[in-house]
DNA sequence: AAGGAGGGTTTTTTT
DNA sequence: AACCCTCCTT
C-alpha cells in the first residue's frame, strides 16, 4: 500500500521534498529514475495538478518510460497528465505557440543533421571557402557553440578566436539566412530561439512560467548553459526545481554540457537541499569496486564512494583477443553458449562500444549464429538515405518552398532534371529573391528550357500538386498515400539501381515498408493525424527507437550500443569491448586537455556500471582501420580500474588476464 | 542528362 | 571498407 516503504531513507527523503530547489546527487544504480518517478506521484498526491508538473528527460525513450511508470503508479485514469519530455520537445511546444513573435511561421520545419550539413556546404560555397579549408562538420560544431552561447550570427564576428572562426562567422550568417528563408530551424535553434523569446518577450515568458508549478530534470550533469538558462527562467517565480544527476556520469561535454552546473547548483539556487544517494542496488561488489577505483583517477568531481548491496565471485573478467574479428567471434560464441546452457535470454546481454564502426563485426557474427539482436541508437531509421528521400517528398508536399527538401528530391529518382537545370532554377530564384518552386512555372513559360526539360519539370510539378491535395484531403490515409507515392516514383527501381548486392537491395526495400508502418502507427496513435505532425515527430524522435515491432526485438535481442546510448540503462551481462588506447580513451581526446581524458574515463565508468551481474572487458591486440592493420595497446583504464599505475609504455600493461572462463 | 570509373577522404560520442 | 565528389563516356 505505502509505496514509500520500498525506499531507503535517503530516497524517501528525496521523494518527500516537494518544494524549493532540490539537488539529488545520485550515483549509478542508486534508483534515481525510480525516485523522481515516485516524487512525481507524490506531488500529485499532495494536490499538485498533474498537468502543472514538468519533468525533463534526456531522451524521448526515457520520457516514454517515465510516463508509463507514472501511469502505473497513479492508476490508469488520471484525467490530466504531467508533461514528461526532453528539452527539445519542450521548446518545440513553446515555439509552436509563440514563434510568430520572432518572425517565423508557426509551422516551421525542424531540419536534421543531414540538412544541416548540406546547408553548411551551401553557406561555405556562398562565401567561396573551400571545404578543404573549413569542413562542414567543423563549421557546424562552431555554429553550435555560438548558438549555445547565445550568440547571434551578426555578433559572431566579435567572438572570434582564430582565422577559422573568422570564416565560420561569415558562414554562420549565410547558414542562418538560408535556414530562416526556408522557415526551418535546427536543433540548436529550438533552444536558442526559446531563450530569445524568454528574453525579449516577458509576456510570453510569464505565460510559460505560470504553466508549471513543479519542474524536475533528470541527467542534470549533461545540461548545457542554454538549457540551464531556460530552466532558470521558467522556475524563477517559484524555484520548485528538482534536479537529479551524477557528476561521474557527465559524458556530453562535447555538446556543451558542463559538470559545473551540477556542482554549482547550490550557489545558483540558494537554499538548495542536497540529498546524496550512494547505495548501489544494481552492480555486484566486484563490478562496483572496479568502477569506484577507476573514477577516483578523475580530479574534477565530488568525492564519493558507492556502496554495493550485492556480493559475488567471478563477476568480472578481462579478455584479450588477436584482432577485432576474433574479439567478435569469441564474444558471440560465448553469448551463444550461455544462452544455450545457462538459460540466459539474449535480451539480458548487452555489447557496449565506443564508436559506431565497432558493431559491424559483432553484427555479422550474431547473424551467423542466429542470435536475435538489436543495434540501438546507431544510424537510426530516419537517417537512412531512402527514408530521408521519402521524408523529403513529404516535406515538399507540406511546403514546396522548403528548398532543402525540394532540391534533394527534384531529380531522385532521375527524371530528366539534371544538374544544369537545377543550377538555372536556383540562380533565377536567388536573383528574384524567390523560391525554386515558384520559379519553375516561370521558367517553363519563358520557354528558355529544352522541350524535354520543360516536360520533366511540368510532370514533377504535377506530381507534387497531386500528392499535396491527397495528403490534405485525407490525413487518415497517409500510409496508403505514401505507398502510392513509392509505387508511382518507382523508388524500388532506384534502390536496385543504386545497390548491386541483392542482400542490400532487400534490406533497403524493407526500409520502405517500415516507413509505411511508421506512418500507420503514427496515424493510429494520433487522434488528429497530419503530415506536419508526422514530420515533427520523426524529426524529434530522431535517433530513438521506433515502433512496437522494434520494441519487441529490443526486449528480446542482444543489445548493441555505444556507451553514450547506454546511459541510464542496465543489463544483467555486459560486454565492454575494444578496451584500447585510441578507442577508449578515444584518440581525439588523448592529445587534448586532461579534462577530455577525464570525460572518456567517465564514459568507461558509465559502461562498467551498466552491468548488474556479469561484466566482461575485452580488447584486441590489433585492429583494422581504414583498411589498414594496426597494433593497439591496452587502454590505460584497464590498469587504473585494477588499482595499478598506468603504464603508457608497454603492451604488457595488463597481466590480470586470468583464463578463468567464469561460467 | 545519366551512369560508371577512378580518386580522395574518412570515424567520436547525439538531442 | 564505405562514401562522396569529379570527370569521362555514352
Amino acid at each position: 500500500m505505502d509505496r514509500l516503504a520500498e525506499l531507503n531513507p535517503a530516497q524517501r527523503e528525496a521523494v518527500r521534498t516537494l518544494s524549493g530547489p532540490l539537488l539529488i546527487l545520485a550515483g549509478a544504480g542508486s534508483g534515481k529514475t525510480r525516485v523522481i518517478t515516485y516524487r512525481m506521484a507524490e506531488l500529485i498526491r499532495h494536490r499538485t495538478p498533474a498537468d502543472r508538473i514538468l519533468s525533463v528527460t534526456f531522451t524521448n525513450k526515457a520520457a516514454r518510460e517515465m510516463q508509463e511508470r507514472a501511469r502505473l503508479l497513479l492508476g490508469k485514469s488520471l484525467p490530466k497528465r504531467p508533461l514528461v519530455c526532453t528539452f527539445h520537445a519542450l521548446c518545440v511546444r513553446i515555439l509552436r505557440q509563440e514563434i510568430t513573435a520572432l518572425g517565423y511561421p508557426a509551422d516551421f520545419a525542424i531540419c536534421d543533421r543531414g540538412d544541416q550539413e548540406s546547408l553548411a556546404r551551401t553557406a561555405l560555397r556562398d562565401i567561396r571557402v573551400s571545404e578543404k579549408n573549413l569542413r562542414p562538420g567543423d563549421l557546424l560544431s562552431r555554429i553550435s557553440r555560438w548558438k549555445m552561447g547565445g550568440i547571434h550570427p551578426e555578433d559572431a564576428r566579435d567572438h572570434v578566436e582564430n582565422d577559422f572562426d573568422f570564416l565560420a562567422a561569415a558562414a554562420y550568417r549565410k547558414y542562418q539566412t538560408h535556414l530562416r528563408a526556408s522557415a526551418s530551424v535546427d536543433f540548436d535553434d529550438l533552444l536558442f530561439l526559446t531563450q530569445q523569446l524568454f528574453e525579449g518577450h516577458p509576456a510570453a515568458l510569464a505565460r510559460h512560467q505560470s504553466r508549471f508549478e513543479q519542474v524536475q530534470i533528470d541527467e542534470y550533469q549533461d545540461t548545457n548553459a542554454m538549457q540551464f538558462t531556460l530552466i532558470e527562467a521558467l522556475v524563477r517565480p517559484h524555484k520548485n526545481l528538482c534536479v537529479v544527476g551524477d557528476d561521474d556520469q557527465s559524458i556530453y561535454g562535447w555538446r556543451g554540457a558542463e559538470v559545473k552546473h551540477i556542482l554549482a547548483f547550490p550557489q545558483m539556487f540558494p537554499g538548495t537541499k542536497i540529498i546524496r544517494l550512494v547505495d548501489n542496488y544494481r552492480c555486484t561488489d566486484q563490478i562496483l569496486e572496479l568502477a569506484n577505483t577507476l573514477v577516483r583517477h578523475n580530479r574534477d568531481r565530488h568525492d564519493k564512494r558507492l556502496v554495493a548491496h550485492k556480493t559475488s565471485t567471478n563477476s568480472v573478467r578481462f579478455q584479450e583477443h588477436a584482432d577485432e574479428q576474433i574479439e567478435a567471434e569469441q564474444v558471440v560464441r560465448e553469448i551463444a553458449w550461455i544462452i544455450k546452457t545457462k538459460n540466459v535470454e539474449p535480451g539480458d546481454v548487452a555489447i557496449l562500444f565506443r564508436t559506431n564502426e565497432q558493431p559491424r563485426v559483432f553484427e555479422t557474427e550474431l547473424r551467423r549464429n542466429k542470435i536475435p539482436y538489436v543495434i540501438l541508437g546507431s544510424m537510426s531509421f530516419f537517417d537512412r538515405k531512402e527514408i530521408k528521400d521519402l521524408l523529403s517528398y513529404l516535406r515538399v508536399f507540406v511546403r514546396p518552398e522548403d528548398e532543402i527538401s525540394l532540391l534533394r528530391i527534384i531529380n531522385v529518382p532521375a527524371r530528366g532534371i539534371g544538374a544544369g537545370t537545377v543550377e538555372k532554377l536556383v540562380a533565377r530564384a536567388v536573383q528574384q529573391g524567390s523560391r525554386v518552386w515558384r520559379v519553375i512555372p516561370e521558367m517553363i513559360a519563358a520557354g528558355e528550357l529544352s522541350p524535354n526539360t520543360s516536360q520533366a519539370l511540368s510532370a514533377f510539378r504535377d506530381l507534387v500538386e497531386r500528392y499535396q491535395a491527397k495528403c490534405a484531403a485525407n490525413p487518415r490515409r497517409l500510409a496508403t498515400i505514401v505507398e502510392e507515392l513509392i509505387a508511382e516514383i518507382d523508388y524500388e527501381a532506384e534502390i536496385d539501381r543504386q545497390y548491386k548486392e541483392p542482400a542490400q537491395q532487400e534490406m533497403r526495400a524493407a526500409m520502405l515498408g517500415e516507413l509505411v508502418q511508421a506512418v500507420t502507427q503514427y496515424a493510429e496513435r494520433n487522434g488528429d493525424p497530419s503530415l506536419v505532425g508526422f514530420l515533427e515527430e520523426s524529426a524529434l524522435t530522431g535517433r530513438d527507437e521506433e515502433g512496437d515491432k522494434d520494441d519487441q526485438l529490443t526486449e528480446r535481442g542482444v543489445k548493441l550500443m555505444t556507451l553514450h546510448s547506454a546511459k541510464g540503462l542496465e543489463f544483467n551481462r555486459v560486454y565492454l569491448v575494444g578496451m584500447e588506447e585510441g578507442l577508449l580513451p578515444h584518440k581525439r581526446s588523448i592529445g587534448d586537455t586532461e579534462s577530455a581524458v577525464e570525460e572518456e574515463r567517465r564514459l568507461c565508468y558509465v559502461g562498467i556500471t551498466r552491468a548488474r551481474d556479469f561484466l566482461t572487458l575485452t580488447r584486441a591486440e590489433c585492429r583494422v582501420k581504414w583498411g589498414k592493420r594496426r597494433m593497439s595497446i591496452p587502454s590505460r583504464f584497464l590498469a587504473e580500474m585494477q588499482g595499478q599505475q598506468p603504464t603508457l609504455t608497454g603492451i604488457e600493461a595488463e597481466s590480470e588476464t586470468d583464463g578463468d572462463d567464469g561460467e
